[in-house]
DNA sequence: TGAATTTCTTGACTTTAGTCAACGTTTTGT
DNA sequence: ACAAAACGTTGACTAAAGTCAAGAAATTCA
């Protein structure tokens, strides 16, 4: 993990200009809270059983957000891209220890803010938290939907949406992930790709 | 649905005070955005097709918030008890349908905000922001968490966690709206329960 | 580049859960 | 209080998905 000072941040205001218009000149100083890291393949940003550190917006690269059950079983619960948000800010916040591992799948180029620029942010640019707000209840929506999903939906349906919904994951992460991510076993995953694209 | 002008507001109050310490004189200002409601059995607050008009917070009874789709199959996601908080936000505030259905199990006394008191509230109390941005946050973890039990443990598992998490709730609601929620048949329960229970 | 590692596929079998139908029990509203 | 409706249980069968094991294919990185 190596800190490199220069690069571009346009992505990232671009970004956040997408949820929310941010008053002339505040970018900068929001900016400032942030830090550059870089990761490579496979290392770990963030361990489960450990307090996090920051929180995290990726510039470049892929990381997964997992959980481990008590038979030592992986479950993906997150994917973050190009242009996404990922962390566990309910234990950043309350300095308590998190249940999800952050892996980087690639080399990743993330920005990241600790907890008390976190804190910082939020009591100094409202449509910082704003942004938050609106993305967070639009998230947990989803999550519902998705909630749904996996109560009446088979295997082989949500593999399909998610190949519709995000077709670029499918080039870059281990087909092994994705099954974990929709909640069903690498043979499995398998068998639903032969019947779809064999026959 | 009928509308009353007293009730008691303290559960209200002392729900919000949990969360975050509210500025002397603040919460009556709060309370006036809030209007008082009242639901039969099995009536339904809000209706999946339909731009919800208000959020809620649940001063007695319980509702559930489910789905239906294509084939006509019902996805509990959420039940709402005494001191919680339902409503499609997103939906709301972006004045959009629904996919989500609001339905009183029970009779309810509701407290029910509409969209512009929403962002007066918003905009206005600052501590009632941070209250929510740091409920959400937390309940996204929760979703994910589950998401991952929904793929990792088998129904039986699921049903004696929920049991131990929210013993209160098999007394309320049907069973088979349990079975909804866990994301098994109703069968399937009533053979997980005999197995538990009767052996 | 090429050995080591990881990933993917396939077969055989098991487990878990769903479906359909029938029937008994409980709850509800009038 | 009672008829109607909703709910829960059970059996027999089916479907979906998991497990284990072996081997093929692809990827990695030294």
């Amino acid at each position: 993990m190596k800190k490199i000072k220069e690069f571009d941040s346009t992505l990232f205001q671009e970004e956040l200009q997408k949820r929310i218009s941010i008053p002339v000149g505040e970018f900068e100083k929001f900016f400032e809270l942030w830090e550059f890291k870089h990761f490579k393949r496979n290392e770990f940003i963030l361990k489960a059983g450990e307090i996090p550190k920051f929180s995290i917006f990726v510039l470049k690269g892929c990381l997964r957000q997992y959980i481990v059950n008590e038979k030592g079983e992986e479950s993906i619960v997150y994917f973050a891209e190009e242009r996404h948000w990922i962390g566990d800010l309910p234990c950043m916040r309350s300095k308590t220890i998190s249940n999800f591992n952050f892996q980087a799948i690639e080399e990743c180029e993330l920005l990241t803010i600790n907890a008390d620029n976190w804190e910082q942010a939020f009591a100094k640019f409202p449509w910082w938290t704003e942004a938050h707000l609106t993305g967070y209840q639009k998230w947990a929506s989803m999550l519902q939907q998705q909630m749904a999903d996996l109560h009446t939906k088979t295997g082989e349906i949500r593999y399909l949406n998610l190949l519709k919904a995000k077709p670029a994951l499918f080039q870059r992460v281990p087909q092994h992930f994705i099954a974990s991510y929709l909640g069903i076993s690498p043979e499995t995953l398998s068998r639903i790709r032969k019947k779809i694209f064999n026959i």
